[in-house]
DNA sequence: CGTAATTTTGACGCGCGTCAAAGCTTGTGG
DNA sequence: CCACAAGCTTTGACGCGCGTCAAAATTACG
C-alpha cells in the first residue's frame, strides 16, 4: 500500500498493483492492454500524498487537471448552495473514481472532501486523453466508465426521488455492501466512512430521520450497528425494501458506486 | 426542418444543418472541426424516419449500437420496475442526445419512447468511437459531452431529493424553458411534450399533486397554463423557488438538459 | 360521437420535517 | 491521561405536506 514516488523501474509491476489494490482496475483490466500499453498508462498515473479526514482533494472551481482514483479510505464529494450549505452528491470507496464531471467546463463542479485519511492515484487527464487516441482499448473503456457513472446516477436518481427513507436507506447500505464486496471485504460487516449527518445528508433526509431509521432498523433486526460499525443481519428484507431486481448479481461491470 | 434521408452529395451542408437543427452541434461545433473533418463526421451520420407518438425508439435490454441525437419533438427515457411500473429518467428534447448510457454494458439499460412525432439522428457509435480515435476533438468534444450528462444528473439527483413538491415544478420548469431558449423557441412560452402524469412521475410526486401545483402556480401568477401550453408569468419568482444561483447564465457548455 | 384515459377536486391520514433538549463522541490543551 | 468544549447523535412532541382513496370533469382517440 506504499504510495511513494518509486521512482521508475518496475513500473508495470506498480501499475498492476494500483490496478488491484485501488482501482486503476476500472480502466485497464476489463480491456486487453498488452503489457506496453500497460506501461505506457503507468507512466502517467501519479502518486499522490495521503489525504487527511476532512482535507480537500479539490474545491468547488479548482481548474481540472486530472481524474483520482481512490486507493484508500473514502471521499465525499459535494456542491454548496448559494446559502453555503453542503450538498453531497457521492460517496466515493477505493476503487472508485472521481473528477469525470469536471471534464465538460475544464473545472470542478463538485469539490472532493476525505472521509478519513485517504490515498488517491492522480490520473492527469490530457495525458489519458492523449493515451486513449493511441489505445482504443482504452478510449473504449474511458467512455464505458463514463456510461457507467451516467447510469448509476440515472438510476440512484429516482431511487431517491420517489421513495420513502426507510427505502433510501435500505439501497445505501446495500450498495456500500456491495462495493465493499468488490473490494474483497466483507459485504456483511463493515464500517461505514461517513457520519450520520453525513448519509441523512446525501439521501436527503433530515438527521433526526436518519437517526430513527437505525433505531427502528435495529429494533426489527434487520441491522446491528454500533457507532459506524455495521453489519446487515437481513439482507433478504433489505432487499425487498430496495426493490433490487436489477443489479442482483454481484458485479460485472465497470464500477458499481454511485458516480 | 426536412428530415429526409437527402442521399450523398452535400454532405458537409447535411451535416451543417443537422448539427444547427437538431443538435449534433453538441458533437461538431464547440470543437474546432475542419471540413474534412466534418465531412467525416457526416458520413456515419444515419437519417432515420420519424417517430410516431409512443413509439419506441429503443426498449430496455435492446442491443446497443448507436446514440441518437433529437432533431424534432421529444422523448421520454424510462426503466421498468419489477411490478411493471414505468419510472421515467428524463426528457430528451432538440438537441438532446440519447444512449449514452447504455455504452457501458452494450445494451440499453433504459428504453426511448417518442412523446409527440420525433425525428432523430443516428450515430453508429463504433464509428464514432474509431473517428474520435482519429480527430482528438471529438474525442474531447464526446468526454465533454458525457461529462456534462455526470453532472446535471448529479445536479438533478439532489434538486429532486431534497425539495419539496413545488421547488421540483419550479426547477423542471425552468429547466424546460432554458433548453427551449437554446433551439431559439421562447423560454417565456412554449408547450410542454409530456403529460401532466409523466410530468409527475418524472418528479417523484403524485399525479394529484401536480394537478394541484399547477392550479396554485397560477392561483399565485407564476404560471398561465391552458392544457400542455405553458407561460412562465414570474419568472423571478420560480428561480427564488429553485434556488438557481448556478446555471444562471443561459448556456455556456455542451448541453443544459438533464440525461 | 362514444368509450377510455387523463386530469381535476375533495377528504383524510401518515411520514417526515422542525424545534427543543438531553446524551454521547471527538479533539484539544493542560 | 484527564477535563472541557464543540460537534454529532438520539429522543420526544407536534404540525404540515403530500400520498392515497374515491369520484367527477375533461380530454383524447377511434
Amino acid at each position: 500500500m506504499s504510495d511513494q514516488p518509486n521512482p521508475g523501474e518496475f513500473r508495470v509491476a506498480r501499475l498492476r498493483s494500483a490496478c488491484n489494490d485501488c482501482g486503476l482496475v476500472q480502466l485497464c483490466l476489463p480491456v486487453s492492454l498488452d503489457s506496453a500499453d500497460v506501461d505506457q498508462l503507468d507512466q502517467i498515473v501519479q502518486p499522490r500524498r495521503p489525504i487527511k479526514r476532512h482535507e480537500h482533494l479539490y474545491r468547488t472551481g479548482d481548474g481540472f487537471g486530472a481524474i483520482y482514483v481512490v486507493r484508500t479510505g473514502a471521499l465525499k464529494t459535494y456542491t454548496l448552495s448559494e446559502g453555503g450549505e453542503e450538498q453531497i452528491m457521492g460517496f466515493h470507496l477505493p476503487g472508485e473514481v472521481v473528477g469525470l464531471d469536471a471534464i465538460n467546463e475544464g473545472s470542478h463542479p463538485c469539490g472532493a472532501q476525505a472521509l478519513e485519511t485517504t490515498t488517491v492515484c492522480e490520473v492527469p487527464f490530457e495525458r489519458l486523453e492523449a493515451l486513449s487516441t493511441r489505445i482504443p482499448g482504452l478510449q473504449r473503456q474511458l467512455l464505458r466508465l463514463m456510461s457507467k457513472e451516467i447510469f448509476s446516477d440515472h438510476e440512484m436518481l429516482h431511487a431517491l426521488a420517489n421513495r420513502s427513507a426507510e427505502e433510501r436507506l435500505a439501497i445505501v447500505l446495500l450498495s456500500l455492501s456491495k462495493r465493499f464486496a468488490r473490494r474483497g471485504l466483507s459485504p456483511w460487516r463493515f464500517r461505514l466512512p461517513m457520519s450520520r449527518s453525513e448519509l441523512s445528508n446525501y439521501l436527503g433526509v433530515a438527521p433526526e430521520t436518519m437517526s430513527r431509521l437505525f433505531r427502528r432498523f435495529q429494533e426489527r433486526g434487520w441491522i446491528a450497528s454500533h457507532g459506524k460499525e455495521l453489519s446487515l443481519e437481513d439482507v433478504r428484507t433489505l432487499r425487498n425494501l430496495a426493490g433490487q431486481s436489477r443489479n442482483e448479481t454481484p458485479d460485472r461491470d465497470v464500477h458499481s458506486g454511485r458516480g
